[in-house]
Order: C-alpha cells, then structure tokens, then sequence
DNA sequence: CGTAAAATTGAGCTGTCTCAATCAATGTGG
DNA sequence: CCACATTGATTGAGACAGCTCAATTTTACG
C-alpha cells in the first residue's frame, strides 16, 4: 500500500505527460491553470475513475465512450492466447492515453487491466472527433501519439524478436526510468516499480522463473535494488550496456 | 525473374489499396480515371521509381522528401542490432505506405528493403500535411492507417513473444494470404511468395534452419506446397488450426 | 497473526539454436 | 548455351537459453 499511495499522491503530475501537454485539453488538471485556461478547451473531460490495482479496467470486447487518459498509476495493455498465455503490449503510465486507437474504435480489442490503483478520465470520443475537425493542431497531436506507440510497439517487436532475456530486461527498466523521468515521476535514480515478476515476464515474453533468476543476476551484480515496490539503478552504465543500445 | 515478372506486370493493381483506395489520392493511377477524376486530388505523386530486388530502398537515416507508397512488389521494414541481428517488422504490400509515421518525421529510422523489384511513388509531405488541415477525410485515413500498422505491430510482439514456432509460421502465411486476396493479388489459393526462408526467419524471430525445418513440416503433412516462388494453400483448415486463431 | 500472493531456489527437460556440410537453384560471363 | 560462381535450401548432430515442475521462503494485507 505504501507504494501505492505514493501514486495517489501525484495525480496533478500525471496531466503534464505528452498525451495531453500542450494540448490545452486538460480542464480536469485544476491546479495546471496555464492548460486550462484557453478558451478553446473543450470541455469533455468526464469525471476522474479509479480502478483498484490488480483489476480489469477495460475488457477487451467492453463498449467504451471515450478515450481515457491516466492520470495516476500503472496500466497494462494485455492479450489473452488460448491456453491462458499472456503478452503484455504496454504498460500506460500518468499522462499517456491507454491507447489511441480508441479514437475510431468504442472498443478496445484488448484487456486493460490496472498495476496500481488507475485514476483515470475519459474524452468524449464524438466532442474530441469534432473538436480534431475543427482543431488540426489536436489531430496532429492524437496522430503523433499513435506514431509513438507504434514506434514503442516496434522496439518491442525487436525485443522478442531478438534480444536475448537479461538484454529484455534491461531495456525494460531503461525504457520505464526514462518515461517516468520525463513524466518527473523518479527520484534521482529510484523509481516506484509495481510491477509484479509475473508482470514483467508477460511482457517481455519470458517464464516468470527465469525472470526472477536474470534480476537476481542483475541485484548481485550490483546494477540494481529492489526494496518494497521501488527500484533504484546502481549502476546505470552496466544497465545500459546490457541492455545494448 | 518469372515471378518477378508476375509481380511487375500487376503495376495498376497496386494502387487500389486500402492506403490510397477513396482517397481522391491515386492520380498516378493512370487507368483509376475514379479516382483521378477527383477535383480536388492534389498533384502530388511524383514519379513512379523503382528498386532492384534485395536492394535497400531506404537507409534508416536517410532524409526523405515524402510518403512512398508501393505500387507493386514486396518492401521489408527491417531493424538491424549490433552483432548483425535483423528483425524484419512489416511487409509493406502493393497499395500500402512503406509507414504512416513518414508524415511527420523526414528519415525512417529503419530500413527499408526490396524483397521483389519494388515500384513506389512518393506523396510530398508538404503537399499531404497542408491538403490534410483541409480535407480532414485524408486525415482521418492517414491516421487509421497508422492505426492498422501499430494493430499489425501488437500482433507481431503476441507471435514473437507468446507462439511457436509453427505458429509464428503458420500466421505469417495465412496475414500473407489474405492482405494479398485484400488487394486482388492471389489466384485461387496460391499467391507469389518471393521470401527467402531468411527472411521469413527474421521476421518471426526464428533461425534459417528452424523455419526450413517448420516448412518441411507442414510440406509434409500437406499443409501447403511451394513451388517456385509460388506458394498454394493445400489446407486452410488444418493451417488454421496450427495458428491458433 | 493468519492467509493468500509473490518471490526464490533447485533440478531436469525441450524448443530452438549453432555449427557444419551438402545439395539445388539462380545468375553471370564467355 | 554451357561452366562457373554465388546465393539459398536442406539435413544432421550436438549444445544451451530459457522452460516446466515442484518445493520453500518471504511479503502483503485483512
């Protein structure tokens, strides 16, 4: 719980990410004046849901009305294989829409299930469509984020495709250090990480043994710590040569 | 060269893709009047070029004028790794942009290869960024565009990262089959398949010598038969089983 | 404080890889 | 039109990264 509530803590951070800065569509952020104040807004912010860690926000077939944006806490994007397989495709954190295809879509084709308690708000889908006609700068920005989760969804690709389990791994830790960071939501070195082992082998496509056994390599090597549901980089460099890139 | 042949001599066929198919959008079609008669069809298709087989048709930092789009032939979106590791993401078919992402950004970041001789024809960016503030429709099917592709990425990260071998192949063959039926481009249950087993291998995150030995397989279970650079399709049913879906 | 979920560790196993050799196909120059 | 050269396909044999099964310990939380 005491990581969690960290996340609780920080719900005002989670406006300022990329899906929405400068976007001028952030009423729901009430303390981000300079956002809000534009007279174009629309006002389609609905009000702000909370789904409890570990739980289902979205099933894959449910009907959704808008696009729902973070505001605090971890999502996870993930596809159910028959025989009960799992491939986690993203991990949504504060400030980033679960997904933007959900622009067109009602329905999100996949599950959406929460890491943390998700503190979320919803666009109106026909106020945004309307909005996006009248606004090409609000297109251009939705067209963007669709570019970067392809180009995320890329390097995923390439991950499976062809990296080794401790290369995975590793990127992974970068790849969430750095998005959080850009997001302000680290400190120094440490990040709140609440993520299960099990979680991180869904996502990288690993068993969640052989997860455990490549950090436990990574922890006696001295290049991280885990403590409760933190983790902090110790050695940056090494990660990132393991990691190569 | 024969199938080649089979492939150069479908140039028209191309252009009916989803990419540019209602678009007003495919004035290089000459025989597409439909299309082309369009008022407002901006003049932007440059002119029709062409690249060798196996032969890069952009370096991943090349800087490019515009938004190609395949006329006919195969191209290959492929990442390479330090230590000579390809990940081959995406197949661009006749009709189809080589990447939605090339609407914004001037360089590919990743290169882009014939697999056939590929004719293309490029859109200048300029050109399609200004026609889109005016006619937000071609905004809206660059946008769903970019969509499929990042759809296509997530199914590639579940094969890579959750199936078998058999599977990855057995998907591969069937996405193959019914983009190509999409656009016109099969005959009966046979389409052309000029792919190198290295290449479907470094598509599916498999080894040469794994992929030939899965085909072998499904050879002789008389699954499917390929025949020169021509693969036919002997039992969808069982095919379909082995990939899962 | 008890119970359930998650992490950890061990031991053996297998899908896929690597290395290496041979064979077939395709393209090239004379 | 042939001989050669190059690239791709095929096959075999052994190796290993990552998996499965199973038990134990630790952590989370009502």
């Amino acid at each position: 719980m005491a990581s969690d509530v960290k996340l609780h803590d920080a719900p005002k951070m989670g406006c300022m990410g990329c899906a929405v800065r400068g976007l001028g569509f952030c009423r729901f952020s009430l303390d981000q004046g300079l956002e809000a104040a534009r007279a174009d807004t629309p006002q389609v912010a609905q009000v702000e849901r909370v789904a409890p860690a570990r739980r289902p926000i979205f099933r894959a077939s449910d009907r959704i009305d808008g696009l729902p944006v973070i505001c605090a806490g971890w999502g996870a994007v993930v596809a159910y294989l028959p025989n009960g397989r799992r491939q986690i495709l993203s991990f949504p954190l504060p400030g980033e829409f679960i997904s933007s295809s959900l622009v067109f879509a009602d329905v999100p084709f996949r599950d959406v299930e929460a890491v943390t308690p998700v503190h979320y708000r919803s666009f109106d889908r026909a106020t945004v469509r309307q909005h996006m006609t009248i606004r090409p700068g609000l297109f251009e920005r939705l067209f963007k984020d669709c570019i970067t989760e392809k180009e995320r969804l890329e390097e995923l690709a390439i991950d499976l495709g062809r990296r080794s389990a401790e290369e995975r791994v590793a990127r992974l830790i970068l790849d969430l250090t750095e998005r959080l960071a850009k997001h302000d939501l680290q400190r120094g070195s440490t990040i709140d990480f609440p993520l299960r082992q099990t979680q991180i082998a869904d996502a990288l496509g690993l068993t969640p043994v052989y997860t455990n056994q490549v950090l436990r390599k990574f922890r006696n090597s001295g290049i991280l710590k885990i403590v409760g549901r933190t983790l902090t980089v110790l050695d940056p460099l090494k990660l990132s040569l393991l990691a190569n890139r």
